[in-house]
RNA sequence: CGCGGAGUGGAGCAGUCCGGUAGCUCGUCGGGCUCAUAACCCGAAGGUCGUAGGUUCAAAUCCUGCCUCCGCAACCA
């Protein structure tokens, strides 16, 4: 039996399609989850949607549909995100929607538990209330002393509503956050104790239930409220799994996760009141929350309103999923924030992908078809010329695991391609047309492009986290067997049969016409 | 004084915890090669490490002040 690994991605909000900063995360906690599968544990890798809310109530009266037609279009629909994480061959596992009935189910038993254990009180929700806008405010929230969002005047209005008493568990949050482990990156961790738990007041109970919409769970034990957003979020995790329901029988398997990938707006959430009501509910606690950055466009934040959104399928569409979801890991380092513009992705695509290692494979292949037809001679002449390349081959899965255990995936990625480049190097050193012209070199060409075919493999099997299309079809052309693309085989050198036979394909990354591009780009970017 | 992050060659970043000749990728310039996707390989130029002080034999790195940018605080991943 082979041990579990957990791993989820936040669950979206479906008030909108989707957009390159959801794929980003997504395309991570997949490429996490490969790399597991691939190291032999039995992963559960989950993501889902956020459905219930004010704001989808809001969109579908506007849209003139019901709330569940509204997110059932946004989930199911063509174009949906259920396509949009088809196209990006995300391998989760699960997909949750809050929506679903066993989740209801188990989110009342939940809330009813929590109250029953007297950790959920009724009390008053008290604030500066916009009547149009049925919202709450703070004062810092307001505008000139206006609602922030429509400007108008606000007066003081209570509500009644259930807290959580998130300020009895205050101390044992903070104990779990300074110990280190949970919260990542570490920078996060300050922020949230100065912030929330060591402000003025201390930790403030957290307001779950809601009575001025009705698009959510209702509280079974009294009618009109309905669960806000957080109790009824968070607990995805646990319900997917089929805790307090009869959905799913793994909860026992899997829980508690290993690994929650958060952006960082929500790090709050999962920092300090997911634990909190895990510790409510006796449950044991996530082994650890990433709270990675954002990605920023040509230096601005990314948002709908400003309309620089960018669309992962159209980028997908014209330079492939694979080179997409490379470029997304590649360029930025996950804990922080990254600039995403369309020069980068394209020169990245072209300096790593196209003339890097799409180039690599092709001389490679070529130069085997071309001196010996497709097929390697067994006799072959080893050189201290090798050495290195050998030695590097060899070790890089190693500092691959290393970086790829602290979520590193730039850094990962960086050391597979110190050996693709290294390889291209070699061809130079070795001259392998040089070689050709002499008979009596044959078996040491023969070596040479063997080497370089298991440079080749050694990169394309620790590559498949991250694009696994591309290295199928990289395996095909350099011949390698289902035996030879295995994380056990990655760390062992001359794998592939000394008589191998190869196969010119297609060009794996054509190279990218930048100015094309660009042009093609900002084109299609205008605000329609 | 709400909290936090960032300022390093033209661009994007690492290095800062544990002071000791400033490093990487892209771009630029020069050279080489011809197997390959005008790709690949080698070399060079280019930085008073935001700023003003302080500690030290020695500061990008430690301390203090200041400036600039950004985020969080509020359901934008």
């Amino acid at each position: 039996m082979n041990s579990s690994y957990y791993i989820t991605t936040p669950i979206y909000y479906p008030s909108d399609k989707l957009h390159i900063g959801h794929t980003y995360c997504t395309v991570a906690a997949d490429a996490m989850a490969r790399y597991k599968r691939m190291q032999g544990y039995d992963v559960m890798f989950l993501t889902g949607t956020d459905e219930h809310g004010q704001k989808i109530e809001l969109k579908a009266k506007d849209a003139g549909v019901t709330p569940k037609q509204f997110v059932d279009n946004i989930i199911e629909g063509e174009g949906g995100i259920l396509d949009l994480w088809k196209l990006m061959n995300i391998s989760n596992d699960r997909f949750i929607r809050t929506t679903d009935a066993y989740h209801e189910q188990s989110i009342q038993k939940i809330f009813k538990a929590m109250y029953d254990k007297g950790d959920i009180y009724k009390s008053a929700y008290k604030g500066l209330y916009c009547t149009p806008c049925e919202s709450f405010w703070t004062e810092n929230q307001l505008v000139d002393g206006k609602c922030p969002d429509c400007g108008r005047d606000v007066k003081y209005a209570e509500e009644e509503a259930y807290f959580f008493r998130a300020s009895k568990y205050a101390d044992q949050v903070r104990a779990l956050l300074e110990a280190g482990e949970y919260l990542q990156p570490q920078s996060r961790v300050n922020e949230m104790i100065n912030n929330f738990i060591d402000c003025e007041g201390g930790l403030q109970d957290l307001c779950v239930t809601r009575t001025t919409f009705t698009w959510g769970v209702p509280v079974d034990f009294d009618p009109g409220h309905v669960v806000y957003v957080w109790l009824d979020a968070l607990f995805n995790y646990t319900t997917a799994l089929g805790f307090l329901n009869d959905q799913n029988d793994d909860y026992d398997k899997y829980w508690p996760a290993d690994v929650h990938f958060v952006g960082k707006e929500i790090v709050r959430f999962h920092a300090i009141y997911w634990p909190a009501f895990l510790m409510s509910m006796d449950m044991p606690l996530p082994k650890k929350v990433y709270g990675h950055g954002w990605l920023n466009f040509n230096g601005v934040k990314m948002s709908k309103s400003i309309g620089n959104v960018v669309d992962p399928v159209i980028l997908a569409g014209r330079y492939g999923v694979d080179a997409l979801r490379y470029f997304l890991l590649r360029d930025f380092p996950f804990g922080s924030d990254g600039n995403f513009t369309n020069e980068l992705l394209i020169s990245r695509i072209n300096t790593d992908l196209a003339n890097d290692l799409g180039n690599l494979v092709s001389r490679t292949v070529a130069m085997a078809v071309k001196y010996f037809g497709g097929t390697l001679p067994a006799e072959q002449t080893a050189d201290r010329l090798d050495d290195e390349l050998i030695a590097m081959a060899s070790s890089l899965r190693d500092v691959y695991e290393t970086q790829m255990e602290k979520y590193a995936f730039q850094n990962a990625l960086t050391e597979i391609f110190r050996v693709s480049s290294r390889a291209n190097k070699y061809i130079d050193e070795t001259a392998p047309w040089v070689l050709a012209k002499d008979e009596t070199q044959q078996p040491r060409l023969a070596r040479v492009l063997y080497n370089l075919l298991e440079a080749i493999r050694v990169c394309a099997a620790l590559l498949q986290p991250f694009m696994p299309d591309t290295c199928v079809k990289i395996f095909g052309q350099i011949g390698a067997e289902a035996d030879d693309t295995t994380w056990a085989s990655a760390a062992a050198f001359g794998r592939l049969s000394a008589t191998v036979t190869v196969s010119k394909g297609e060009v794996i990354f054509p190279r990218i016409d930048l100015d094309k591009e660009i042009d093609a780009l900002n084109a299609l970017q205008q605000p329609s």
